[in-house]
DNA sequence: TAGGCCATCTGGTCCT
DNA sequence: AGGACCAGATGGCCTA
């Protein structure tokens, strides 16, 4: 829950869960830099907290998933804790992977730089105000009036005092040099006011906009969504992400050896026509994964035997 | 109280 | 010229 129209009270504050998280917390991510490095370059893939490792209580455990893939001989995916504390995670991993991303609307059309998007439909996030709107989303550039006077109402104490104080320093450099101008002047330095305060909007929501894919991210990342677990901080939302594309596609590369392992077993032993990916496949547990590859390659009706793997990874046969 | 994290403002730079 | 993006500065909130 993040303030949109409620700026006014609380104009720098952040809503956190109830966990806190240790102070060394960047260390240990940059800790899991590491070990990315070792995923890149070696067979093993590493993810996830590694409080979820270093810590026993039951805070630290939710607050992450620790898991690596075995490029070798790797069954599943062996962890690096406790057992307890391994099935737990792979259970959490498991579920969280599987939940479908709640995609909000966007205030911001993204397809306009390639990235899709779309503008909330129905309700807006802040209702329309009476008169001079005191939610930025409706003055934001629109009317910089209202948002000028959201500003004066948002930072209330020494900071609003300082900002001023900036504010004026700057102009004194800048347009403000002639301060003591006639109507014009006046008029000009309002004008540049008012171009201000539409940059600061803009910015304003566009830090949202970056915040509001942030959550999205969030909502992907196999970690524990709990309210009693403290929301992940943007550094560790970017690394965290990285550690989960890394598994998943050193994930998918153990896939297709082990695929073109029984394919070879089965052409050696002659049991049938080889190069059957989706026959095979169908042997193998059902997955969400799995199963939506299925579909896809039943709903385009492709051979049975077309190879029903991710893009350019021809060379897996 | 220090440190971490965050929101916001601001000026600069680049692009269309 | 206007907008997007970026980084620095600043102050608030929270936790250890």
């Amino acid at each position: 829950m993040r303030r949109r129209c409620g700026d006014e009270e609380d104009a720098g504050g952040i809503v956190r869960g109830a966990t806190s998280r240790t102070s060394g917390e960047l260390s240990r991510l940059w800790r899991l830099e590491t070990h990315h490095q070792e995923a890149l370059t070696g067979t093993t893939a590493t993810w996830g907290w590694e409080i979820a490792t270093e810590n026993t209580d039951t805070s630290a455990a939710a607050g992450g998933v620790s898991m690596e893939t075995s490029g070798g001989g790797g069954s599943g995916f062996p962890f690096s804790g406790s057992p307890s504390q391994q099935h737990q995670h792979q259970q959490q991993a498991q579920d969280l992977v599987q939940q479908q991303p709640q995609v909000p609307g966007r205030r911001t059309p993204l397809g306009a730089v390639g990235l899709g998007g779309f503008y909330f439909s129905s309700s807006p996030p802040c209702p329309p105000p009476p008169n001079n709107g005191a939610c930025p989303l409706q003055t934001d550039e629109n009317r910089p009036e209202s948002a000028g006077s959201h500003h004066q109402n948002q930072h209330i104490g020494p900071r609003s005092n300082q900002q001023q104080q900036r504010t004026s320093g700057m102009g004194g450099g800048g347009g403000g040099g002639g301060g003591s101008g006639g109507g014009v002047n006046k008029s000009k330095s309002r004008q540049g006011k008012l171009v201000r305060l539409n940059i600061n909007a803009r910015e304003r929501r566009r830090m949202h906009d970056l915040n509001d894919a942030l959550d999205e991210l969030r909502s992907v990342i196999p970690y524990a969504h709990s309210p009693s677990v403290r929301k992940l901080s943007k550094i560790a939302t970017l690394l965290l992400a990285k550690n989960f594309i890394l598994m998943q596609a050193n994930a998918l590369e153990e896939l297709r050896r082990l695929i073109a392992y029984l394919q070879q077993t089965v052409a050696a032993a002659g049991l049938g026509p080889a190069g059957g990916y989706a026959e095979l496949a169908a042997g193998f547990p059902a997955t969400p994964t799995a199963t939506k590859l299925q579909q896809q390659a039943s709903s385009s009706q492709r051979p049975s035997a077309t190879p029903v793997v991710a893009p350019g990874s021809a060379n897996a046969s």
